[in-house]
DNA sequence: AGCTTTTTGGTACTTTAGTATGAGCGCCTT
DNA sequence: AAGGCGCTCATACTAAAGTACCAAAAAGCT
């Protein structure tokens, strides 16, 4: 929120030099209108090209987050979610154990309670319901 | 492209009229360079605007397309991919089985030719690949 | 220290997934 | 008409996945 302010506090500062510009141009004449005018043009294009990838990017960002307050409604422990992003890999319960380096049946634990947690009846189908919770990248 | 071309062509027309306009102003007095100017802003601001929407939202496409002929490079028929994109939605091979209307012998089948097309041990990486070699949507 | 939650692990079992193989049927192409 | 391809289905099997229940360290909290 700073930085906007400062920014366009920077552009009506730079949009009232570009006025003074012009006048002095007009009147020493060692300057065209048409010049003064492209400046403000091509500084205004680049302007609002900026502003609205800002806008955009912020956008995008909010249209997927990953939301930790939601894991932590859905009782979803650190362990736990851990062995979701690998589920959400492909990965086995074997791979998952050796990544994690414990033993199968503690991700089996894992996968049967987050299973119950996402409502879910396989792990395909955990992901689906992860994702539109919003608690897995889409 | 035809669009592209009509619009900047329209760009340029408006712009030479703004510079016919801001002479006239000032010629006749009756309008203030700052005016003209200030309106050139906007225009400019305004079409940066625009112009950067349209390209972000052609980036945003392109980065997410369904790719139909990498689906028919790998060799992927079309019962096939219905039976991926049922995977995808978390489906066991009995419900998709039941949604396709047909033996869950013959899903078995299609699942265990998707899994070798697409490179898989298991669905769930199936779906990752997928979605890696762009024929799901991500 | 005492209590709770998390993490870990095991056994025993059921269910689902996946493989291998064979086979019949319809459609299209040569 | 014959061969190729896609879709279908079955059997028999192996391998994962998932459930139920229990239990003991480990970590966190008050």
């Amino acid at each position: 929120m700073k930085k906007t302010v400062f920014v366009f506090s920077a552009l009506i500062i730079a949009l009232l030099i570009l006025f003074q510009l012009s006048k002095y141009s007009y009147i020493s004449g060692d300057l065209s209108i048409e010049v003064g005018i492209a400046v403000v043009a091509v500084v205004f294009f680049i302007i609002g090209i900026y502003i609205n990838k800002r806008t955009l990017n912020r956008e995008r960002q909010v249209s997927n987050p990953i939301d930790p307050e939601k894991i932590e409604k859905l009782g979803i422990s650190k362990r736990e979610y851990e062995v979701l992003l690998c589920i959400s890999k492909g990965l086995s319960n074997k791979e998952i154990a050796e990544q994690l380096f414990v033993s199968e049946s503690t991700i089996k634990t894992h996968v049967s309670n987050l299973l119950v947690k996402l409502n879910a009846k396989r792990r395909t189908q955990a992901i689906q319901n992860a994702k539109n919770l919003k608690i897995l990248a889409v």
